[in-house]
DNA sequence: ATAAATTAGTTAGCATGCTAACGAATTCCT
DNA sequence: AGGAATTCGTTAGCATGCTAACTAATTTAT
């Protein structure tokens, strides 16, 4: 035996991620925002050069064919605006429309009031004791042995939260 | 400032969460296993009794047409039956088939390999106090006022692992 | 210089989640 | 008993992720 409560971590892990993305998404809904696409806009208003799309799909860990989608819901919604690179014909750039830029700032401060919120009476040297085992599982899960194949999960996400 | 690290704990979170499951799925892909289908063969495996489609859905903690898709696949792939219970003409009831019986060993051999993999050399101490934060935090998300409606997440998700 | 390889973006098609709206069966109330 | 409310499962339609296979443009190598 390992550990006394080794069997119920994962359902505890996976419950403390889903409940926290949850309560952010709900929150953000009144500004007409999911998670996909208020991590993009986050990452479009940090950035101070045009970004290209592989750059973004990088940022946030996901494909570039899930971006393209995502892309074309935030282009619909006037969110943010395509337009070819002039010096690589082959790339697009995606910048912010005017109107993006100002519920940025709510996003931030939602995300911001959240964490404080589920974390403030947490005493820190706790959480850093949390923190410490969740980078050695993140770290080992990436390296794990694959099944058969030793294929390799993309190193960890950013989360702009 | 709360805690020094609290900006980078939500990715963390996340990321963990994220980077276990994708190694589970990695390695159960080979049976034809993905995450929603064996955590719906494994919790018919524990049922004494024949079960119904709603109470699987508040066991796994999904919608119920979430539900009826994914047993439409189960059972195209044979792994499943459903049946309309006598005692209430609503309700159907949903059994293994016999070759899913099989393969749940192995589903729960994997999640355990991996559970040991990712845990063993986590002294007990710290993953205590890891699972003590995970519970609070957790907690506070489920319980945290809500954007403007005073809308709850179904209170905590199973998970069979 | 030009054929081969690589890179950026796209489309197609699947898996997994959701909410809304509905039909059928059951239960509840008077 | 009989109409109203509830419950179970379904369909329809959307959001978000993926892989595979494609086009167009650029870079690399001969």
């Amino acid at each position: 035996m390992p550990a006394p409560d080794s069997d119920t971590f994962g359902p505890l892990l996976h419950g403390a991620a889903l409940a926290w993305r949850l309560k952010l998404d709900e929150r953000l809904k009144p500004l007409g925002m999911s998670q996909a696409k208020w991590r993009t806009l986050l990452h479009l208003s940090r950035a101070q050069q045009p970004v290209t799309q592989s750059e973004i799909a990088a940022r946030l860990g996901i494909e570039e064919p899930t971006l393209v989608n995502l892309l074309h819901r935030l282009e619909d919604a006037g969110w943010v605006k395509r337009a070819s690179a002039q010096h690589d014909r082959r790339c697009k750039t995606v910048t912010l429309q005017r109107q993006a830029q100002r519920v940025i700032g709510r996003i931030d401060a939602a995300a911001r009031d959240l964490r404080h919120e589920l974390m403030s009476d947490i005493p820190r040297r706790e959480l850093a004791v949390c923190m410490s085992v969740l980078s050695r599982i993140r770290e080992k899960a990436e390296r794990a042995n694959g099944p058969v194949n030793g294929k390799r999960p993309p190193t960890s996400k950013e989360w702009p939260k």
